[in-house]
DNA sequence: GTTTAAATTAAACAACTGTTTAATTTTGTA
DNA sequence: TACAAAATTAAACAGTTGTTTAATTTAAAC
């Protein structure tokens, strides 16, 4: 079998994989874990992908793939600026929704040690975040809607920075604004969240001094 | 020796734990591990903690409990709503940048498990953090300087998820901004980053829509 | 139906995990 | 100096870890 090519049984070790590292942590799950939770042999995932460690590579690089293509086409979009950054932050938190646990992962396990090669596509999807940014910015700027005196590789850290300290003390949240459900919880998200996101952005976009 | 008083030699290992699971995380940091980089004997850890779980709760407490304590201070001061905000702004980044490491097995490791113990402790902090910033808030509101629908709550997560944001993806932006040294790094988060935050949070907080 | 490769399995591997034990050394006190 | 408590140690503990092996089953090709 090849190594690039996914199939059924390797994308469902995959999501198994990020289920458990999401919740316990890339050290705290133990490929036993992972080979009861899908319901394989142990050796299967030696087999499939050679390592825990490689395991871990193809999860990243399985995720992050298609986000870049995503970004693209928004730039493409006709639309008001002010427009253009609010769905980008859409697509941003969708994203990160959508992919729950890997976020996690790609931020905490993957600052430590070698790593390198997961690390690298890592950062490869992250310049071609600040590219899309900084187009859809600096199209404000020309149409004199946005300031100039911005700090624009800040941005992207506000707007997922908010999102990801909010997630990551959901529980703390769930209590504090009684988000009882898990629909509930992202309702929240969707109304609330990314509305003050949103209205934070535009307010350092647009607000003169 | 008593449980709760912190010698020398425990504070001693609590840094080392602190360091290394910053680095490597909870799970991928052995009791033996720790005693190597402290110079102690295993058993140490067990001697004096009781266990590795307690060594993790006795950290969480030795790293949060004095920050309390400084935003109450901060709240006594007559000062402007703004100028209080800004001095907010940087205690939290402060704080952070002090105790590198914790927040991130605060964040990260706390979200799983049982951990209540430790996790009580975390959520006691929250929520007294988020008393003084709404009282904070609430004062400048009552002075007609700040807007009146803010979302409160998520203004925390707007400035420190922006600032746990960078530092989370520090090796992306030394490279990106260039900053070849610790020092260069320091000097942008004191000199770029924290007046990003605060042109931020100062535009969210009185930007008229 | 036979052959060949892929998939799957149970078992074993050595290394590492957190914790406990029991013996020894150090320290403080009377 | 003698005694008791605290500190420190090496060794052993039972489990778990990621990975490999060699045997077996399944699937596909001819």
């Amino acid at each position: 079998m090849s190594n690039i090519e996914l199939n059924d049984k390797k994308i469902q070790i995959l999501e198994v994989a990020e289920s458990l590292f999401s919740e316990k942590g890339f050290e705290g799950t133990s490929i036993r874990d992972i080979s009861k939770e899908a319901k394989i042999n142990i050796a299967m995932v030696s087999y499939y992908f050679g390592s825990k460690e490689r395991l871990l590579e193809a999860l990243i690089l399985h995720k992050t793939t298609d986000l870049k293509l995503q970004l693209e086409n928004l730039l493409q979009e006709n639309i008001e600026p002010l427009d253009k950054v609010n769905k980008l932050i859409e697509i941003y938190i969708n994203r990160i929704c959508l992919n729950k646990g890997i976020y996690r992962v790609l931020h905490f396990e993957l600052n430590n040690k070698k790593r390198e090669k997961s690390l690298n596509a890592f950062t490869e999807l992250k310049k071609g975040n600040l590219k899309s940014v900084e187009s859809i910015i600096k199209q404000g700027q020309d149409q004199g809607v946005f300031r100039k005196d911005l700090n624009i590789p800040l941005i992207t850290p506000t707007i997922i920075g908010t999102f990801f300290h909010f997630h990551m003390n959901r529980s703390f949240f769930e209590e504090l604004l009684d988000l009882k459900t898990e629909e509930m919880f992202n309702n929240y998200i969707k109304n609330n969240l990314t509305k003050h996101i949103q209205q934070t952005i535009k307010a350092l976009l647009v607000y003169e001094n």
